[in-house]
DNA sequence: TATTGTTATACTCTATAACTATA
DNA sequence: TATAGTTATAGAGTATAACAATA
């Protein structure tokens, strides 16, 4: 999660990952206690702090991972397509492909009869990158799931992905 | 950053809530298929995207509105403890609290025999205001509780925050 | 005219560090 | 020295709109 490329780094603290603990019971969430929506921000934003502590280390970042997962599940994919995988807009995906490509991780190669697209694909390089992170990500989900009772795991994905496809814009 | 040209470009869009639509199913999200991670990431973007949808017509922030609930709910909290309460560090809360203030929804007073702190509450106004949001919240709970199965939801929000609390930070 | 990807730009959210004033 | 809150600032992340190239 360091910066993705080299860059002076002048009075600016480390980045850290930060989570504010709220470890001190000297409040209390009332109406709070039983949301759904807030206990699943709280949670998300446990769950990435450790992601990205995790693979701390390693100089990427969450959306590069997972750039570099869904490229190298679909090969050729485009800029656009894979923008609507992680659910971000084309022009966010610029940089991080930019850096990606810059890297040698990803490569981009203009389609023949469609030279507005490019074919995104893993360099071998991105394909040791991305096994590498994956491995941290699957320690990361085998902590998760040690918080979910067993019987429940399948529900619980269930539920988040219903939650997430379909749940209307009101 | 190099702004050479002479052409300005537009000034301010409206910052409209956004969701990047996943309709087409022209991708495969293959490793990522089971992974809590990545879904309980993708609820929460919907969740919270929903939320703000719901209560868009209100001048308010999510963040804003949390503060309102956790001050009604521990009148007299000051702002370090907000700050756990809410997970972000006291100087996040400065600018939401002077906002809250501002606009006669929340009173901070010093408390006398510890003048460093304020005592948060909210005036009869910024009751009313938390009410009001209250119910689009309220409903926007009950959008959400039916994307669960009922006799799951208890175990549900016990995982989230199981996540969100005991998720070590590796 | 529509679409893909890029550029310019702006804005939200939030943290860190240094600071003031208290304790 | 330690704590509560403020200020200044940085920077990650991401969107919108306009644009060029191509369809």
């Amino acid at each position: 999660m360091a910066a993705s490329s080299t860059k002076p780094r002048s009075p600016a603290p480390a980045p850290a990952v930060h989570r504010a603990e709220a470890s001190a019971d000297d409040y209390r969430l009332g109406w709070f206690e039983n949301m759904v929506g807030f206990h699943l921000r709280r949670a998300q934003e446990a769950a990435f702090a450790a992601f990205k502590n995790r693979v701390g280390g390693i100089d990427i970042r969450v959306g590069h991972f997972a750039a570099l997962v869904l490229i190298g599940e679909n090969p050729g994919i485009n800029q656009t397509v894979l923008g609507r995988a992680i659910g971000r807009d084309k022009s966010s995906l610029t940089p991080i492909l930019d850096d990606l490509a810059h890297r040698g991780l990803v490569v981009r190669q203009r389609i023949v009869h469609d030279r507005r697209r490019y074919g995104l694909t893993l360099s071998a390089e991105g394909e040791r990158m991305r096994d590498t992170l994956q491995e941290h990500a699957q320690a990361h989900e085998r902590q998760l799931q040690q918080l979910i009772e067993p019987e429940c795991y399948e529900q619980f994905v269930r539920t988040l992905k219903r939650i997430a496809t379909i749940l209307p814009p009101v």
